[in-house]
DNA sequence: CGCCCAGTTGAATTGGCTCAATAGTCGTGG
DNA sequence: CCACGACTATTGAGCCAATTCAACTGGGCG
């Protein structure tokens, strides 16, 4: 229940809160708890009210939508990471349900505090704004990855993608459970592992959640990875030194318990539409 | 290029700019200009830089992504609706084209001045809040839809998403080519066309673009609407009375040019993810 | 009158899903 | 320490849905 300084340390390097003065820090923290939850502990169900913006610390989370007993997941987030930043904002119903996959570490802004906040002091507006823009884009991202590629090709990316996460190596190890995986992709178990039988093609060996790539270029011919739809590598021009924006997608930073100040703190948020 | 006061009247009344005091307003929309172009001219491409947030005041537009050769529509917006908020608001490329479907009148504002006008005053801010929010669960709510549900499902929910747009009659119009459709709804047009062949056993009639409903009892049953993910009808308990919210979703609000103060003033705002 | 294009329809193919059975893993408890 | 049960992952077979290719229809416009 008590924060400790550490892990307010780890809020503050939040982009959310990174320009915030210790006034406005201290009213938008106001209220604000700390909570440990096992794995499988459903935080939030879809349709519920909203009443506070977490922020994961530890652990990670899936963001998933259910339809007719089917459910899809939408997102897997990694520390650090806020969500449901919208709702909040809105004081809308949560159109995900939010359930830990790991024991985690979860901190607990007040919705109203943070609204209140966002009212009062521009500058924290602001970077609501860019957190809001950022998770917007990132889905937008995730509908066209859906839309225009096929599972393998989905497979392929997200492979590039979790690559380029982990320093580029020629081996990298699922983040996740591979139905979780499965889901995220939008296909079912047995899909992805013929999805990673056909990769096999293009030198990808999988044993068990460890994945290693022998023929990279092949790889990358196949998923021909996009700036407009992946979030990693390339990267066009950026205006100016824009630091930490667009996050979301599919998957967000590890952070293990160490200090990475630059390439660490990432978020969950996401961005509008038009 | 001159705007004509009706046309200022109509932006005021955007949820964007209803609460913004005339000073306010006055700022945001510095060096704004208004813009006719014929039907099929691209107004934006994907990768590119975003200078101004565009404003339809009439006609139509379509949003679309593409990869690989491959094309498909992401949205199609109706008068008044806002578009690309969100890359205007982080500087960044543009993550979809834009493209006219008939002959439209477009407002452009600034983007730096809009920028400049969120970072100053709160109140607008949180309007952008509030726009974005709701783009970003419109794009959610389309994810959802993609994944959890069939293409025939997807059709179902679509109409009777129309059907509460337009009245509720027993009778509608389709606003689109059944093309831009069917790559809205995420089918080939053949598909699309197999599909409506299969809603005639739910009393779906289909002449042209008049589309009847004889048995909607039956349609919403295979339909399955659900608040959670289309944006109509019944629409669970909103906390205040929150006027217009969350609009985006695959197509908006339609505005002939009388006066509808309540139920007009849409946008094409849209959500974060998280 | 005839072209062009949107829409529809049909047949063949692909891809994804469901169902079912098997193999490996982990954790629990005897 | 080992045996058991629960669960994840994989693989095969059959099925349903969607895509592709192709041909045909009908309406609008020159």
């Amino acid at each position: 229940m008590p924060i400790r300084p550490a892990d307010l340390d780890r809020i503050r390097a939040l982009p959310l809160f990174m320009g915030a003065s210790p006034a406005v820090f201290r009213d938008a923290t106001a209220g604000a708890f700390l909570q440990r939850f096992p794995a499988g502990t459903t935080l939030l169900m879809e349709g519920d009210p909203v009443d506070f913006l977490y922020v994961l610390l530890s652990g990670s989370v899936e963001l998933q939508g259910s339809w007719k007993e089917k459910e899809s997941t939408l997102a897997v987030l990694r520390p650090v990471s806020t969500f449901i930043l919208a709702a909040v904002m809105l004081e809308a119903q949560a159109l995900m349900s939010a359930r830990t996959l790991e024991p985690s570490q979860i901190l607990m802004l007040s919705g109203e505090a943070l609204r209140r906040t966002a009212r009062q002091d521009a500058d924290f507006g602001f970077a609501v704004i860019q957190e809001l823009a950022g998770c917007y884009r990132g889905v937008v991202r995730t509908v066209k990855a859906q839309k225009l590629r096929g599972g393998v090709e989905r497979l392929a990316n997200y492979l590039l993608a979790q690559c380029a996460r982990q320093q580029n190596e020629a081996r990298i190890i699922l983040p996740h459970e591979k139905r979780v995986l499965a889901s995220l992709l939008g296909m079912t178990p047995e899909n992805l592992s013929r999805a990673f039988a056909q990769l096999s093609d293009y030198g990808v060996h999988v044993r068990g959640a460890q994945i290693s790539f022998e023929r990279p270029r092949a790889l990358k011919r196949l998923a021909r990875p996009s700036a407009l739809i992946d979030n990693h590598a390339p990267a066009a021009l950026h205006p100016a030194g824009k630091a930490a924006s667009e996050t979301w997608s599919t998957d967000t930073e590890e952070e293990g318990g160490g200090a990475q100040p630059p390439k660490a703190a990432r978020f969950g948020v996401s961005p509008k539409f038009p």
